[in-house]
DNA sequence: ACAATACAGTCGTTATATTGTATATAAAGG
DNA sequence: CCTTTATATACAATATAACGACTGTATTGT
């Protein structure tokens, strides 16, 4: 996940230069100094939100033109590469795919279970929606009272704003899948 | 023009109240200090870019969720609570009736020029567009070599990245609706 | 009514964004 | 080659964002 002030760095450069504009000449239509506008382009300043203001009504653009990053047509995630997060003393591991960014409502991880491992959620905010799909083992969810047992192929889909928890019933790894969707 | 800060203040202010968070629970999602939670909800800090992405992403929100003021449904601009840029010794007179915002991608002004008013404009930024309209007297526009005169009624669209000028060469008193366009 | 807790706000300190001035670097002209 | 000009960066001073620890005020429970 690239930065922030990084992204707005690209995006203002471009941008100036696209207009042909010097540091001198942005300054002068912003109100933000040249300085600062020369250490934002650099990524070296995280400006506040009223510099960035300034920014986009002199240049006259969109405040979503700095901060959009043109995200790429392709992504590859490697297994090997992800930085996986544990509990339960290691038996449940969570491989996060596709983390969230502000600019999509969902975000994806993958879970390895060793068998008996075990994970109690806390209750996700208001609305939050969870879906999973079991790729290899068994997994035993319980929300609220209720209790499913999924197999190797089986999804389920549920409301995840309750405390839940997952327990891997079987005997061997249990990997699933998990889509965590926010409608707000 | 709403400061953005204070915009930003009733966003979080309202998201955080529709979830049902206090302070300090935001803060401990975020990675940003309660102090700093609260005092952006009271308007009285201007976060960084980096600040608001870690609230952004914290509470699985949209960037735009947090900066997007509601736009009111109606807005009535008074001709007596314009606060007017004037030149040529008051001959030349501007009435800003909707500024830019970063959200639009235009302006509208209202200009009046006095018989033998003058203005030469500065070439605006690339792929500039200006759009006028005559309501009343005359007026005269240049645009390179080329000399444009226009009465009650007339209107004209010109790119306007380059050096213009308008002459009132009528005897009484111009009035005209400029609306620049900014298509980048 | 009292204690316990959760919550929001205040205060002092530190980190850093922002500015104005000064310096460096490169391109252009004579 | 040496100026001139335009542009970008480096530096020092100030303003302010950000944090942690503390205080005040509701709210809850028994």
């Amino acid at each position: 996940m690239e930065e922030i002030n990084l992204i707005l760095a690209k995006n203002l450069k471009a941008l100036r230069e696209s207009k042909k504009l010097s540091l001198e000449k942005v300054a002068e239509l912003t109100g933000v100094s040249k300085t600062m506008i020369g250490q934002i382009e650099r990524g070296e300043s995280s400006p506040t939100i009223t510099t960035i203001w300034k920014i986009a009504n002199g240049l006259k653009i969109s405040f979503s033109s700095l901060i959009d990053h043109p995200r790429p047509e392709t992504t590859v995630v490697l297994k090997s590469d992800i930085q996986t997060l544990s509990e339960d003393n290691g038996k449940y591991l969570v491989y996060p795919l596709f983390p969230f960014e502000a600019d999509k409502r969902f975000e994806v991880y993958s879970i390895e279970i060793e068998a008996g491992g075990f994970h109690r959620a806390d209750s996700h905010q208001e609305g939050t929606e969870e879906f999973l799909t079991i790729f290899e083992g068994e997994l035993t969810v319980r929300l609220n009272d209720d209790q499913y047992i999924l197999k190797n192929g089986d999804s389920i889909r549920f409301k995840a704003d309750k405390p839940h928890s997952y327990l891997n019933t079987g005997k061997t790894l249990t990997r699933l899948s998990m889509i965590l969707y926010y409608p707000n």
